[in-house]
DNA sequence: AAGACCAAGTCTCATTTTGAGACTTTATAG
DNA sequence: CTATAAAGTCTCAAAATGAGACTTGGTCTT
């Protein structure tokens, strides 16, 4: 099978702009900018800001399994690209407040509709785990394999 | 600085629906979600599989950082998930084409919408990083400093 | 007839990322 | 005079990811 048959277009939404130039993450401001907020924690950190700001350690204890180290991180990280912003206390001992700039207000529209998605679909989802977990254990399943290629 | 002052309700969206039970990984939907479909590959496998299904090799060129062992864990995680379906062609060798499902496509309506956001925001980013960048190598700017708490 | 080759993986080992938790600082409370 | 509190930093351990050799079995070349 040398050559892959030509897949058929779908009338889908328009990511072949920016595929165009490929997905170098170098060249690419999209895989530039997913690569940074979808990483382990900066989508849920935004939304943790998203109704109002709070103290470092008030975000410690709200996302229970983040470590200091990546709390510290990850808001450094939205802090250099300009999403959060950091203010200092001077009481004693100093207190520190993260909130949304901006930017990062902007944000949450395309997050809240992903966060949607995913409240929408979470049964979706959690039903074809079972099945694909169901299938491991049984017998093999031939009936996935393709009478052709083309 | 023993209270934390109450801060102010911002208009946002609603994230603190989900956010009332906490953020909790196993009692919450969206987290669930969350962490699944944002990990290194998984956002940029469903783009990569928006215009047409794609062919292991196909996405391993189309990708070109991601390991075989990763794009073969990130597959089946999809898989699992129901978003992506898997299509083994019994020819020699065997191929396989990996295609979204009906649910993989849904998905890329709000993922789009956070494509979308991070082209259009690129350029704001870029600045804000060279700012904190210039911020950091120059004298700490004290500017910075709240002078009261409340 | 012997070997090379292909696609789609799997396997092992090295590297990178993340986690857990001790340690720091300094004014105030007990 | 000791304990405490807030926001980190630091070290070491554990987990995730990367690089790349190896597998499998029919065809294709030599």
């Amino acid at each position: 099978m040398p050559e892959h048959p030509p897949a058929p277009a779908r009338p889908g939404l328009d990511f072949a702009a920016w595929q165009a130039a490929g997905f170098d993450p170098a060249r690419c401001p999209v895989r530039n900018v997913l690569d940074r907020i979808g990483d382990k924690w900066s989508m849920l950190m935004l939304t943790a800001l998203a109704a109002r700001h709070r103290r470092f350690g008030e975000l410690f204890r709200v996302m229970p399994d983040i470590s200091k180290r990546m709390l510290t991180q990850t808001l450094r990280d939205l802090e250099r690209d300009g999403l959060v912003t950091r203010h200092v206390f001077p009481t004693k001992p100093p207190g520190v407040e993260y909130r949304l700039s901006p930017l990062g207000q902007s944000v949450l529209e395309p997050l809240s509709a992903l966060v949607g998605w995913a409240d929408r679909h979470f049964p979706d989802i959690e039903a074809a785990r079972a099945r694909f977990d169901a299938a491991q254990t049984g017998q093999p399943d031939t009936s996935l394999i393709e009478q052709d290629a083309a």
